[in-house]
DNA sequence: AACGTCACG
DNA sequence: ACGTACGTGACGTTA
């Protein structure tokens, strides 16, 4: 049985381009819109499993239908050029596929696509067309389905005949009337003005088509008679715009469809020059042209020697001399990662330690003196990892002067392979080995032994060599050497201290709060099943949609990608429906707290110490934030008592000892103050005013006194949404108002604080011509999309111009009060131990006799980070855990 | 592995 | 007309 797929594609090439975010490779060249292209192609190779394939595109500017219509897809965006650029690069791609692709002058795709439909119609043969473009569907019949994307490219919905009927009540020819009134915008195909979708299917519904509705006007009342006699002829035209001509003189026998799959060889060549990586790995192609060991190894420069054979002396003088150094430990969490060894590159001469080399024998001391030597300088990347593993298995690492994955971040915090293999091609540089190809991954993860262990840690010790005077010139470029060498490298070292000493939890208050959880999470199960009258996973969105929009036939709010949202928005919605909803809130409530903070919790509790350790992890957060992994210690439940219970938890490691908690009031907001320059909201923090009823008195024009709960509710609103980068829709999102009344709430806003408005549009200007935005501190993120030419995306962009400075920024201050902080516990030689910091607060743990100092000090420091034009400030709370310090 | 959901600032 | 508030991580389900 034969099977055609037909694709559009210059519609697919466009979604893909829209859909995807921008890539290019190392040349500089734009590649998303192929690579989502070619994620479809292979989506569909696996899917349909095609016996003849074709790839039509739009030939030259013009085609028949401009000759009765010059309009025809006018007054369209030019083709960016990111995208005209990938054309020929789709076109060679399908080549080295064997997939075949045809153009005919004066006709568009879906002319060729309709007429190959047609002949697969009269023979019978079931094909598939693929197509972001919902015209297609007038092509649908018994053998020819129509998939349209979704959400991206990959994501295809079907139409037959059947689930057109089932949409719209069509026939599929029954679309083209469809355009006809309603008209099409993106191709400039006029309809009726003022028809739309709604309308149009409702006239056809009654009328059948566009020429039945034009005869049976007299019919129609008012407006609506005036619209469809007025622009009859539109109607007429329109109708001929959008009908696919199916009698293209095609040159192509049907037999030159054939797919007979593509040449290895020629494809892996192909996406190699494409750098698509993943997809030479999902097709298991080899990743480099004959990238096997040798080939790798043949490209170094240097010798490898194994630590264990260097006479003493030897070993000694090369660690003096080391340029670089590579400490492996595998495994995400750093605290329980496996210690490999070290590799440490001098000259054209590099040594290798295996683990038992650092534990014991002849070398373990010398090694070990070196690592823990503060003279002797350590360049390497990620010593912030190695630190944790390292000392986990008692050997300190000290002297830490570079750290290639720091500044990597640094250069560019977005990026999302900061791996070294990747860091090393950005760079142009010979190529390594990947991890994955050395160890394996999964199960089948696995330490080669000897030499091919010994070769992998050399050749990172040698990439890191050579990244290091790159990176390091790069930064001096972006302004940011400071901002490595005095905030974020020793900052590395302080959280390996925290994480290191990790936090006390009493396993006794989880466990207590999770017997209680158990009793009501078991009522609200029996509650629930007993309303919906059916047991059911809860748990399973798809389940409890069935439960609630079918069986209950509650109406739908929101749906998402896969089905019915059932998230907390909608629920709260649903609540006056019946009486499920509040419980299955409840229930979700307490599960969350049972599964991630109860037993999630309970899990990551060292059964030694009694301490959880986290992972603070300084190269993830594009503004600059750090966050925090297993446990994750940024998100303990606080604002609803329920969850802020679980807080009891978090005590001090020493008895008498109490939990000491410092936040920054408003930073943000002073942040923005200060960066803006807005004379008024400066003046509010200089007064120490309440900012958010100031904000309403501002922005509603009357006194403090009349400010009551609702306007200093809004206020806030807006103020939250001035930092997120201010929308009509977010804001009226969150308000639960309309977007006029949202829009009309900026406006007022802007009016007042004229300052902020002129900062959010310099910003974005300057997020334009730079492609860029930076924070006080000089830390920079690249913003390529503002000059897309994609609403969405461009509007991200524009709001993250916005917002990146400002949390870029507190997130800096309050990383230089981290390192400041730990310098004066260190010099006033403090017991008190910094352990946790949650973007705006510090958590302590404090000695008695420390404590008020400590009640002072830590705002002190803190407020005095650093200077801006409106003060900062920090509250302080303490007590016996974590909870009763608020 | 991706998705939906929900915890935090 | 388009459809999102900014930044994260963990869990359970489903494919």
């Amino acid at each position: 049985m034969d099977k055609w797929v037909l694709i559009d594609g210059n519609s697919i090439i466009y979604r893909a381009f829209f859909a995807m975010p921008p890539l290019t490779n190392s040349a500089g060249l734009h590649t998303n819109a192929v690579y989502g292209f070619t994620t479809m192609l292979l989506k569909l190779l696996e899917e349909e499993k095609p016996t003849h394939m074709l790839v039509a595109f739009d030939a030259g500017k013009t085609t028949f239908r401009h000759e009765g219509y010059e309009d025809y897809k006018g007054g369209r965006e030019k083709t960016p050029p990111e995208l005209s650029e990938q054309f020929p690069v789709l076109k060679e791609l399908l080549r080295s596929f064997g997939i075949s692709q045809y153009e005919l002058p004066g006709y568009e795709a879906d002319d060729i696509i309709g007429t190959l439909s047609r002949l697969a119609d009269e023979q019978g043969v079931e094909t598939v067309v693929v197509s972001g473009d919902k015209d297609m569907l007038q092509l649908a019949s018994d053998h020819v389905t129509i998939a349209l994307t979704r959400k991206g490219v990959s994501e295809v919905e079907r139409y037959d005949p059947a689930e057109i009927d089932a949409k719209y009540g069509l026939k599929p020819l029954q679309i083209i009337d469809l355009k006809g009134l309603m008209g099409d915008t993106s191709d400039n195909i006029p309809g009726i003005p003022g028809v739309g979708e709604k309308t149009a299917l409702k006239l056809l519904h009654e009328f059948g088509s566009v020429e039945g509705v034009l005869e049976n006007a007299a019919e129609l009342k008012g407006k609506m008679k005036e619209k469809v006699e007025t622009h009859r002829d539109s109607a007429v035209m329109s109708k001929k715009l959008a009908t696919i001509y199916r009698e293209v003189p095609l040159e192509k026998r049907t037999d030159e469809l054939a797919y007979g799959g593509y040449d290895a060889q020629t494809l892996a060549d192909n996406f190699r020059k494409l750098e698509f990586k993943s997809l030479l790995e999902r097709l298991a192609l080899p990743e480099a042209a004959g990238a096997d060991a040798a080939a790798v190894a043949a490209a170094a420069t240097y010798d490898v020697v194994s630590a264990g054979e260097l006479p003493a002396a030897e070993l000694t003088a090369l660690l003096a001399a080391s340029e670089s150094v590579y400490i492996e430990a595998i495994g995400d969490n750093p605290h329980q990662a496996r210690l490999i060894g070290l590799a440490v590159a001098a000259g054209d001469r590099i040594a290798v330690a295996t683990y038992d080399d650092l534990m014991d024998g002849r070398t373990a001391a010398p090694l070990r003196d070196w690592l823990a030597d503060e003279q002797a300088p350590k360049r390497g990347y990620d010593l912030h990892k190695a630190e944790l593993a390292l000392g986990w298995a008692g050997i300190p690492l000290c002297g830490i002067r570079f750290d290639a994955l720091l500044a990597a971040y640094l250069l560019d915090p977005t990026e999302s392979s900061q791996t070294l293999a990747a860091l090393i091609q950005r760079f142009g540089l010979a190529a390594i080995q990947t991890d994955e190809a050395v160890y394996g991954k999964g199960a089948r993860l696995q330490v080669p032994a000897g030499e091919a262990l010994a070769n992998h840690l050399a050749a990172k010790a040698d990439a890191v060599r050579r990244l290091v005077p790159l990176l390091s010139a790069e930064l001096g470029k972006g302004n940011m050497t400071k901002l490595n060498d005095e905030l974020e490298l020793p900052l590395a070292v302080v959280l390996a201290g925290m994480e290191k000493q990790g936090i006390q939890v009493n396993p006794g208050v989880l466990e207590e709060l999770g017997a209680e959880l158990e009793r009501g999470i078991a009522q609200y199960m029996s509650d629930i099943y007993s309303q919906a009258g059916m047991e059911f996973n809860i748990h399973s969105p798809k389940q409890l949609g069935e439960v609630l929009f079918e069986k209950l036939g509650l109406p739908v709010i929101k749906k998402t990608k896969t089905g019915y949202s059932t998230d907390a928005e909608v629920l709260e919605k649903l609540e006056p429906y019946s009486e499920i909803v509040k419980l299955i809130l409840h229930y979700r409530q307490l599960t969350k707290l049972q599964s991630t903070y109860v037993e999630g919790l309970l899990k990551e509790i060292r059964r030694d110490t009694g301490k959880v350790h986290t992972y603070y992890r300084q190269t993830i957060a594009a503004t600059g934030r750090l966050s925090s992994q297993f446990p994750n210690l940024q998100n303990i439940p606080i604002r609803l008592e329920e969850g802020r219970r679980i807080r009891k938890a978090f005590v001090p490691s020493e008895a008498g000892w109490s939990i000491l908690a410092a936040d920054y009031s408003q930073i943000e907001l002073r942040v923005l103050a200060h960066i803006s320059g807005d004379a008024r909201m400066k003046q509010a923090f200089i007064e120490d005013t309440d900012i958010h009823t100031k904000t309403a008195m501002d922005v509603f024009g009357v006194t403090a006194e009349n400010v009551d709960a609702n306007m200093r509710r809004q206020a806030k609103a807006v103020n939250f949404g001035i930092v997120y980068g201010i929308s009509d829709f977010g804001l009226s999102n969150n308000l639960g108002i309309s977007r006029k009344d949202a829009a009309r709430f900026i406006e007022q806003y802007f009016a007042v604080f004229e300052g902020v408005r002129a900062y959010m549009d310099n910003i974005v200007a300057q997020a334009r011509k730079d492609g860029y935005v930076t924070t006080l501190l000089e830390r920079r993120r690249y913003l390529p999309e503002i000059k897309a030419s994609n609403f969405n995306l461009r509007s991200f962009a524009e709001r993250t111009a916005m917002n990146t400075p400002i949390q870029g920024t507190a997130a800096d201050i309050i990383k230089l009060a981290m390192v400041k902080m730990d310098a004066e516990l260190r010099t006033r030689k403090l017991r008190s131990r910094m352990l946790l910091q949650v973007h705006d607060e510090l958590v302590f743990e404090v000695p008695a006799d420390e404590l008020e100092l400590m009640k002072t000090l830590v705002p002190d420091v803190m407020e005095r980070a650093i200077e801006l034009d409106v003060p900062l400030r920090a509250d302080v709370s303490y007590g016996d855990n974590w909870y009763e310090a608020k």
